[in-house]
DNA sequence: TTAGAATGTTAGCTTTGGCTAACATGTTTT
DNA sequence: AAAACATGTTAGCCAAAGCTAACATTCTAA
């Protein structure tokens, strides 16, 4: 199995990637939300995003069409099973590469660093990963 | 400094960066050809890239317009000094994550996986994983 | 209860980076 | 040198995900 370049609209593409790192986002963060309130408002989320409201009312009503939430117009946001399935292996991805970050002594601009990575890695790599830390943080943390 | 949370997008805006992930694919896919032959033609960098030549003639210009190649119609691409300068940052970058990943054991897409977490990271989380993978290789390798 | 404020939606614009179809240029072969 | 082929460009389309401006709805408080 020849491996490729592509570029990383190329990958989406070629892997039908169902969903892209704005719709993680967007449920990502309903799912953090919902977690301290369970009502979750196009203003809240836009807040939290840094977005306008105009953009996660579109996006939640993408969301909607593709089950991960349901909503009406000028109501709340609740995410579906399949919407909190998928948000809560986004939340746990972010953890892993957090920690990992962490244990690398990342400082600055973490939060961002762990934004980013989490789009980027699959499965395997964010186990490995997440191994690598456990062995990090009990064997060598001073390092 | 709070940290806050973006979209992808939204950090991009934010932190107006100068190249984008397509950009950095040419630059780096271009500095590669180049190592090895000194012809550089749209239909090779579209052939190494999986994309069609339309898209490889328009991210010409544009590189062009911000200096990184130096182009003219049906003529080869060169890069400048400047494109130079990045192509061989870009490379190291990607060296550094791949061998990261064979280090953790990643077998399957690590092509894949080099090309999409290479886009993700800073300097400072580059340089950590560096030095990780180095006292990966020389202290704990059967891990 | 109605006016004003706050919140949400719609319409329509922008940029990025793909694509195809059609055309232009260059190269090769007869 | 002309025809045929290969390569490159242009024009114009598309989707994603942002934005602003204008409008609609809902909430609050006088």
């Amino acid at each position: 199995m020849k491996e490729e370049f592509y570029t990383l609209k190329g990958y989406r593409i070629k892997n039908e990637e169902i969903l892209s790192s704005s719709m993680e986002d967007y449920i990502e963060m309903i799912y953090r939300l919902s977690q301290k309130s369970d009502e979750v408002r196009v203003s809240d989320l836009s807040l939290a995003l840094n977005v306008r409201p105009p953009s996660t009312t579109k996006m939640i009503k993408r969301l909607a069409k593709e089950n991960y939430v349901v909503y009406e117009r000028y109501g709340c946001i609740k995410l579906t099973e399949k919407g909190r399935d998928v948000g809560s292996k986004l939340l746990e991805r972010h953890r892993i590469i957090f920690e990992f970050l962490e244990c690398l002594g990342v400082k600055e601009n973490i939060l961002e660093q762990t934004e980013k990575i989490e789009h980027a890695v699959n499965n395997d790599v964010l186990e490995k990963i997440n191994e690598l830390t456990k062995v990090l943080k009990d064997e060598i943390l001073p390092f």
